[in-house]
DNA sequence: GCAACTTTGTGAACAAGTGAACAAGCTCGG
DNA sequence: CCGAGCTTGTTCACTTGTTCACAAAGTTGC
C-alpha cells in the first residue's frame, strides 16, 4: 500500500471544474493561447483570488506575470475529471425525458455517451429512440456488464426511482444521476446527484414572493 | 415605509425548502397527521438538527414532545415558497429539451405551468408540442405581458442563451432557469439558476476516476 | 399533580468556503 | 543584468453552513 496521500478537494471546487473546462473550451476555440485567473474568472461568473485556489489544489499551471497556458491547462482539467476516456452511461426510464436525454448529442462531446435505454414498461420496449432500442430492464445486470457502464441516469418516476437505484447497486454501478423527485437511499460509496427541475423553480419563486412582499411593505 | 426586517433565510435552508415540502406532501398521503423532526430528516436524507433550524427561521411551527403538524407545516411551507398561487412559465428553445419539459405534466401539480413555448427558428415556429403552439422568440416582450410571466427557461444552445437571457431581462422577467451550458450575465436583481447535465456527470466522473485511481494505487 | 419521557428551538463549537491582500516569481525592455 | 510591471500561489480574516448538546416545553401514566 503506497503511503502516498492525495490532497483532498472541496466539494465547491470540485464542482466548477467542469466550469472552468468549458470556458478553456471556448478559450481555445477563439485560438487564445493564454489566459489570467481574472480573464478565466470573468467567463466562468467568479473571482479572480477564487480560480487561482480552485487551480492551486492540482499543483502549479500557472506561470506568474503569465498566466495560465490553455491548452496545457484544459488537459490537465480533463485528466482530473477523467475526460480522457470515455464514459457509458444507461439511462432507465423511456419516458419525454430520459427519451430526450437520450436523443440528445451535447453529452458526447463532453466524453458521455447514453449506450442504453431501459423501460419496465413492456409496451415501450423495443421502440426506437435516436439509435437506440428501449431493452426491459431486468436486463439491466448483463448491459452494465457488457458496456462496463459506471454511471446510472433515472429518469423515472419518483415511486420507481428507489427500486432502479436499487438494481443499478445491485449490478455494481457507483455513480447515479437522479432526475426523480425523490431521496434515494444507497449504501456507502455509491455517489447520487439529484437534478430536480421543480426545486429549482422554487427556490426562484421563493426568491420572487420575497420580491413581491417587500415591495408591497415599502409602498 | 415599514421598519419591520424580515429574518434573513441562509441559501442552504431555502434549497431544502422544496425537498421538506415533497416529504411532508407524501406524509400526508399516507394519511399522516404529525412528523418529528428526527422522521422528516430521515426521509429528506438530512440529520434532525439541520430540520429543525431551518424550519425555526420560519417560526415555531412544533409542539415540544409531539413533533410537527403534517398539514399546518405543508401549508406555511408552500406559502414561504409561494406555491399558493400558480408560477406561470415560459420555455425558449423548442428542441428536444424544451419540447420534454413542455410536455412534461410533472410541474403543474407542484404549482408551476408553462404557458407558452418560443423559438427563433422559423421552421419550428407554428409546431404543436403538447397543447402549445411553438411561437417566434421575437413575440416575448407580449407573451410575458399577457400571461404575466415571471420565469423564464432556457433551453436554447449555449451560443443563443446569452441573448435570449436578454431578452427575458428586457421583458421584464427576473428569474431564469437555465439549462445552456454557458454562464449568464444578467444584471443586478436577476436571479439565475442553472442546471447543466454535463456538469453533474462530470462531477460523477470526476469521483469514478479518483475511485479508480486509489484502487490501482493499492494493488 | 407530579415524575418520567419525548421532542422542539437555539446557543455555541466546529467545519467549509470565500475573498482581500501580498510576497514570490516570471517576463520584458533597455 | 537590472528594474518595472504582471500575475500566480498562498495566507489570513471573515462569512456561511453544519452539528452537538441541552434547556424549555410539551405529553402521558399513575
Amino acid at each position: 500500500m503506497s503511503t502516498f496521500r492525495r490532497r483532498v478537494i472541496p466539494d465547491a471546487t470540485i464542482a466548477r471544474l467542469p466550469i472552468y473546462q468549458r470556458c478553456l473550451m471556448e478559450l481555445e476555440e477563439d485560438g487564445r493561447k493564454k489566459a489570467s485567473s481574472e480573464q478565466l474568472a470573468e467567463l466562468a461568473g467568479v473571482n479572480g483570488a477564487k480560480v487561482r485556489k480552485d487551480l492551486s489544489y492540482f499543483g502549479t499551471y500557472g506561470t506568474r506575470g503569465v498566466g495560465y497556458d490553455v491548452p496545457h491547462l484544459l488537459h490537465e482539467i480533463r485528466r482530473e475529471l477523467g475526460m480522457t476516456h470515455d464514459w457509458p452511461c444507461v439511462i432507465i426510464g423511456a419516458g419525454n425525458l430520459g427519451s430526450a436525454l437520450a436523443k440528445f448529442g451535447g453529452f458526447v462531446d463532453r466524453g458521455f455517451s447514453v449506450v442504453a435505454i431501459m423501460d419496465v414498461d413492456q409496451s415501450k420496449v423495443g421502440h426506437q429512440v435516436g439509435s437506440l432500442t428501449v431493452r426491459h430492464e431486468d436486463e439491466l445486470p448483463e448491459v452494465v456488464k457488457e458496456f462496463d457502464i459506471s454511471i446510472g441516469i433515472i429518469t423515472t418516476t419518483a415511486a420507481a426511482a428507489q427500486d432502479v437505484a436499487d438494481q443499478l447497486v445491485e449490478a455494481g454501478v457507483r455513480s447515479i444521476l437522479n432526475f426523480a423527485p425523490a431521496t434515494l437511499d444507497v449504501p456507502y460509496g455509491v455517489l447520487v446527484r439529484d437534478v430536480d427541475v421543480a426545486i429549482e423553480l422554487q427556490i426562484l419563486a421563493f426568491h420572487e414572493e420575497r420580491r413581491a412582499l417587500s415591495e408591497a411593505e415599502i409602498v
